[in-house]
DNA sequence: AACTGGTTCGAACGCTCGTTCGGAAACCTA
DNA sequence: TAGGTTTCCGAACGAGCGTTCGAACCAGTT
């Protein structure tokens, strides 16, 4: 078959899943660049060459372990949003869905927020639209949360957004689900301290709208 | 010479200096293990093996780079704090002079941030100790803002410090100096963000500590 | 003019990389 | 059992990598 565009079986597909799985932990461990074709293959388990019959080449193995990431992350986001009309509200399921996913599928997180710079050309421009997508969202849901606070613009959405996403990407660097805080603290943490500050909500004294209270008062009790 | 540990004339520390900054470029610009030898020595205007004289190894050059560049910012950072006592302008000092500094040697502090992982053994535990003085730095101040408010530690103090690097590092990855806004005005959003919170500062609700409004008036009037 | 020691370079070495290709193995259908 | 696809692999290629080494260059001193 010429080049194999329509997956044949369901074991092709399976395949596939498990060897970008394999990929995004080799190169969340060394870096793309630094990793190896040969690496992944012995770490799946399968001959270099075998490898090239589901990858055209290791750009595209790259693409496809950020594409999946992103596309995971980004539907599980959409379906949880639904339904759920209050900003506040909304803001602390993106923390929570982003944080929790991230600390569920750390290597290809990593990949994804680490190698971004190592695309180029289409498979670059595709994996842009999927961030801005998700941004977009984000940024959508700061300016409602602002404007049902009755806040002024003072800092612009687009910094706030990735102040944001800078704060949760970076978990990469530092979190260990096994060694730190458990996820779902910590990513109540994190939404805690974005939308109260460290001053504003560590002393108690910021008040909270009602549906975050009445959400989050179970979850942050210790 | 052996090994020429003591540098000879003050050219050789020049011209050492200068490589540094081609080198931050050129990690910065394609990634450490993607950037080759040749790339810096083109770039530098040197040939190939001239820069043997300079450096052991790549790892050496790489090391020197952000070794470098994290001791300025340290020390920078600890001239400024000298003299200053109020927890809350403590903090304001920090921020500014990482983002500052961030924005205004972009290449290096990009190589700082992301290239990390690509240090091994002695070179990649002195980085280490030097990242390590810089949060606890951080950690202190914070830790005294927290007590100065009377706050309750609900956030472990190890999470803030990271939250609040996760939110000033990230802008290696969007950040322009010439196209976003002017770097001051940009430090001095993520530190309200930080301190305040997006809802608590964004709509003016949250009260401030005396000296850190007293010293914020004029730079956040637009 | 000869010497000396810091500085620079051309040429080469050994190695690993991503990719290719022809054919074998495995599996399904008839 | 025969034929045809899908799946897999061993072997090899050319290119680029980091590093080394001996010789050349260039001051300043004798």
């Amino acid at each position: 078959m010429a080049e194999h565009a329509i997956p044949a079986t369901s074991d092709y597909e399976e395949k596939l899943d498990r060897l970008l799985t394999v990929a995004a932990e080799v190169f969340a461990k060394k870096g793309y660049h630094n990793a190896s074709i040969r690496d992944i293959a012995r770490h799946a388990e399968v001959s270099l060459s075998g490898l090239y019959y589901y990858f055209r080449s290791k750009e595209e193995l790259l693409y496809k372990v950020q594409s999946r990431c992103f596309q995971t992350v980004l539907a599980d986001l959409e379906q949880r949003l639904e339904g759920e009309e209050a900003a506040d509200e909304r803001l602390r399921i993106l923390v929570h869905n982003h944080v929790r996913f991230f600390a569920r599928n750390m290597a290809a997180m990593r990949v994804l927020s680490h190698e971004y710079d190592a695309l180029e050309g289409p498979y670059r421009e595709k994996i842009r639209d999927l961030r801005r997508r998700y941004t977009d969202i984000c940024t959508e849901i700061l300016r409602e949360l602002r404007r049902s606070m009755g806040g002024a613009d003072i800092v612009p959405l687009g910094v706030v957004t990735f102040a944001l996403f800078g704060m949760m990407n970076w978990i990469y660097t530092w979190y260990r689900p096994d060694r730190n805080v458990p996820v779902d603290r910590l990513a109540e943490h994190l939404y805690m301290l974005f939308v109260g500050g460290f001053v504003g909500r560590a002393n108690g004294s910021a008040k909270r709208s009602r549906s975050a209270s009445r959400r989050s008062e179970a979850r942050t009790s210790r």
